[in-house]
DNA sequence: ATGAAAGCGCTAACAG
DNA sequence: CTGTTAGCGCTTTCAT
């Protein structure tokens, strides 16, 4: 036990059983037309030995690894976990496995992620929230089968898929003025995954309703402290509004928290909307109405379109949109009568 | 392009750049006995065609892939994002590789990811709170070098690092006794990992003290749930305490909810201390005083041991213990006069 | 300094 | 149904 691990080989359990190679390996393919008391001598032998197929060895041959590499842009934040365990547990039912790589918001990291998978021979990669630029994709969309998760592209080689942040603006918009609300802000994402287009699709909604000359937007970046500034900006400089609406829910907690210092009540006197609905807006403690996407399914689409070219050979790129919907938890209310 | 991609081997590279197999692998592997203008033509016809080295066809040879599995419990749980850095950060250093595998707190699916890993034949694997048992670690660890970060053990095949949990609890009481409270409730993290030491280390503390008397234990499960569940229980049976100190950050945010819903103010009232100061308690809007671990450290630490048997051979075990630390925020603060 | 040959552990025809 | 023969792409002696 002290001495150095040997790990036996197909050859050991050929051996070990009388038989070939290439009997031992249908058996551990579980081909069937093998005998049945050639499949237990070379089973019971494996078993003996510890026996574990090298994976290597075997894709160098067969020229397939059934893995798949996965880079996270960022481990960190709970949306993308989320779409992790939808890859991982489609990849499982397809008979893949998903190997995962962080890139901390890092473009040169998530290169470096890459190009371990593309030495390691992974049949396909996901890049999930990347960072790296458009010309960096098509490169590497060109050397492997690609699909961008949570990261909108119109490449011709690679596959996308996405939620519709435009539409999600939107029905968070509709929400607050359904609610009774006209005098609504934003606080935008920065230069962050799909800001803009949240941004984008609030202006247009507001305008859709009339609401242009109503509609104020102050910048963030995404985070606490952002959100925080946002508020005290929006305070400071003219009429309050009655509903703000985050571009995702850590800005969000973070207007919160700066309404709740100003000595307003939420939803009382201010409602508010984050983005992403992620578990802290479930936090009871913070209970945030927030424009959900369908992470898990996000997850699971990126490797079926990945599959759709691993297995099915498709190259032709495919862009797929997922529609957002509305978590309503207690941060909005109709505003204090008089006051919209 | 739109044609099968081909993947160019050595061997391309070799015949373009007029010279040997033998010789492309060394310039591929910066040997310095090759003549520079051999490199320079390797590296050209390297470059020109795309090659890119098969890392499995070379550590099938070399019995080396520079990767290390890494296998985590919980992708979702903040800790454990925040040890994986640590472990990446540390195999860089090191010129290795860490790949993720999720488990999702399911011993089954953990214990599939590692046979993924030994089938990939990765150099070592670190278990990342795992949840499997005792003897499949055991098990493990005599097929390969294996390492336990935030699991404790005493196993005689495999390392651990965790941290001190008991210390991490005396470590609360004793802010908290400082301030002045006498009457201090823990909220448990029942089942859940380390939670045991925590409640020992409590049970311990407030003993060594001569509190054991004002001590109150109820049961708790590490989630926000558990947390108000918990402050229920103890706001109806006898006299409140003054402090409430919880096993982990989620129970402690479920507490200052089911304070914050009894009409008590914290810290005027009630103090609160959770544990892990995860950056939910770094929220100004949550603003929680915690007990902190060396989270990236033990990332660090636990790739560190790995490496000491790949590549050191050491094969006896090693069990390392982190010191913890108070994070003060704005949860606690000194009983109302009279009231402790 | 460079090349030829052998082989890592496995699968894939091809015979029989 | 089973064994033989070639490699997969690379590193590694061993010559030269």
């Amino acid at each position: 036990m002290t001495g150095r691990r040997i790990t036996p080989t197909i050859k050991d359990v050929a051996e070990r059983a009388g038989v070939s190679k290439s009997l031992v390996s249908l058996v551990m393919r579980q081909a069937d037309n093998v005998s049945d008391e050639r499949r237990r001598a070379v089973l019971e032998a494996a078993r003996e030995l510890g026996y574990r197929p090298n994976a290597m060895a075997r894709s160098l041959v067969s020229q397939k690894s059934h893995v798949i590499g996965v880079t996270v842009s960022d481990l960190h934040n709970p949306f993308f976990t989320d779409v992790v365990d939808g890859i991982a547990s489609a990849a499982e039912e397809y008979g893949y496995r998903a190997l995962l790589n962080s890139g901390d918001r890092i473009a040169a990291r998530e290169e470096r992620a890459v190009e371990t998978f593309l030495q390691l021979r992974t049949d396909g990669v996901i890049l999930l929230g990347t960072v790296v630029d458009d010309i960096a994709i098509d490169r590497i969309g060109r050397e492997t089968p690609l699909v961008l998760a949570s990261r909108a592209s119109r490449s011709k080689v690679v596959d996308s898929v996405v939620t519709d942040d435009r539409a999600g603006s939107a029905i968070a918009v509709g929400h607050l003025v359904e609610l009774g609300h006209r005098r609504i802000a934003h606080i935008t994402g920065g230069s962050g995954a799909g800001a803009r287009s949240r941004t984008r699709g609030f202006r247009a909604a507001m305008k859709r309703r009339g609401l242009a000359d109503q509609a104020r937007v102050v910048e963030g970046d995404y985070t606490e402290a952002g959100g925080i500034e946002g508020v005290d900006r929006l305070l400071s400089e003219g009429p309050p509004p009655t509903a703000v609406f985050a571009a995702n829910d850590q800005a969000a907690i973070g207007a919160l928290r700066a309404l709740s210092e100003a000595g307003l009540d939420v939803p009382g006197d201010v409602s508010v909307v984050g983005y992403d609905d992620t578990y802290l807006a479930a936090f009871e403690h913070i209970n945030l109405t927030s424009v959900h996407q369908q992470r898990v399914s996000m997850g699971r689409t990126a490797l079926q379109l990945l599959l759709e070219r691993v297995d099915e050979g498709r190259t032709d790129p495919r862009h797929l949109t997922l529609q957002p919907a509305l978590t309503v938890r207690g941060s909005t209310a109709p505003p204090r009568t008089g006051a919209g």
